[in-house]
DNA sequence: ACCTGAACACCGTTCAAGT
DNA sequence: ACCTGAACACCGTTCAAGT
């Protein structure tokens, strides 16, 4: 049995975080670090599907069940392969001049930190991002909405939509990598046209859709024009700033 | 075997739909419609996790195998779950007068057909959404958007920003759903007050945080008003339209 | 065309026991 | 405190056979 599991109550996902450490180095070496390095190798050959405990565990050289003294659960190892991802997220060491262009920088950054683990995109999004670096990535862009001004419930909704739109952008991207992603799209594209009464306005594009990057691009600042809008304090081209009263 | 199985090529995931459909009626009448509200009330009682192919059959009255003669993997089940789940979504029979009333009108209720089955937003975000009822409310949303003069790939980066954002909230909040959330909240406030130092700006409030749907509400406001700024067609408030030029 | 029936390989998790 | 070892219950999927 793990240590202390009844901290926090009964199996609320992202509890691993919340759960005391269990002390390190034991006869193996066994350590979280370890263990999540291990798991985020095998995700990136496998994908979640073809992630499994004995696997692992060969790969550490312990057995299957050593793993659930470090783990309460096979989804408290996921929870470790996130936040690894997000520890791959660039952290300035000083904020731009401008918030927007760190909130911009952020959303970049966290694609492409997801896309280079296909399957971290759909995790990420269906659990709490309570991990050390996750939270850690949290901080900067509240820290940057801050200086936009936003604060209490705005600020916590306007770094949500920054997250959610990211990860939710990238899931859906994600989604398609399975196998070759072009037939799938050939595929869809001639089902649009087949049924072009049902669907008229989407079988006249997607005959060739741009990237998926410049249509991301395109996504974020949608929502960087609407941050800017809605931002209490406004930063002028010459750097002037000007407060602006705003209600939610 | 499932039918015209490689009809699109390998494992495709959405690719259910694009497959030919078996005929219907067979000795014990099974469609795909009856599997799909058997696999929803199951997904509704235990979520994904509880759900096996084993319990589906016994509730339709069929042996576990025999439902790959409709799917050809348990994943197609996922598949028509979260069609089923849009086809609770009210669809609009003549558009707004305002497009973006459209917009924002569509954005809370998939919101709110999402959250009536805890379970579908993690499911909708990691697959393409390609069933016909999905692809209904997809095609209402390039309608309301083409009406704003987005066209090619702006519209489609407006369309998708739109769907990702609300999907992505959505399964960020359920996320947290899986036992009781009040414990899960305070233990994570308590964490971040413990670390102040390392989370000056988010310890700070989190505090007692508003409503899920307040929050989701102003997010999708930010975007919204992204929207309405980057539309090459402006409606004012008067009624009349000016055009902007636009690049993307 | 649709469904049955048996069988296979695998996998998360438990629990008591070791050191 | 950390790891072993055996064992359990379960589950997706296959394939050949029925009607």
């Amino acid at each position: 049995m793990s240590p202390k599991k009844a901290a926090t109550g009964p199996s609320v996902p992202g509890a691993v975080w919340l759960r005391q450490r269990p002390p390190r180095r034991g006869q193996h070496g066994l350590t979280r670090e370890r263990i999540a390095a291990e798991v985020v190798s095998q995700l990136d050959h496998g994908g979640p599907a073809g992630l499994n405990l004995r696997s692992i565990a060969a790969a550490l050289d312990v057995h299957p069940t050593t793993l659930y003294w470090h783990v309460s659960a096979r989804d408290d190892l996921l929870d470790f392969a996130v936040d690894a991802v997000f520890a791959e997220l660039p952290l300035p060491t000083r904020p731009a001049d401008d918030w927007i262009e760190d909130v911009r920088a952020f959303m970049h950054n966290l694609r492409a930190a997801l896309l280079a683990h296909p399957w971290s995109g759909a995790l990420a999004s269906s659990r709490p991002l309570l991990g050390p670096e996750a939270l850690a990535r949290s901080e900067f862009v509240y820290a940057a909405l801050a200086r936009a001004g936003f604060t209490g419930d705005e600020l916590t909704a306007s770094a949500a939509a920054v997250s959610n739109l990211v990860i939710g952008s990238v899931a859906a991207e994600t989604s398609w990598q399975h196998g070759d992603e072009s037939p799938a799209r050939r595929a869809v594209h001639e089902h649009l046209r087949a049924n072009a009464e049902t669907y008229p306005a989407m079988a006249e594009l997607s005959t060739e859709s741009g990237h998926w990057g410049a249509q991301f691009s395109y996504s974020a600042d949608l929502l960087l024009a609407g941050l800017a809008q809605k931002a209490p304090i406004n930063v002028t081209s010459h750097g002037a700033t000007t407060q602006a009263p705003q209600i939610m």
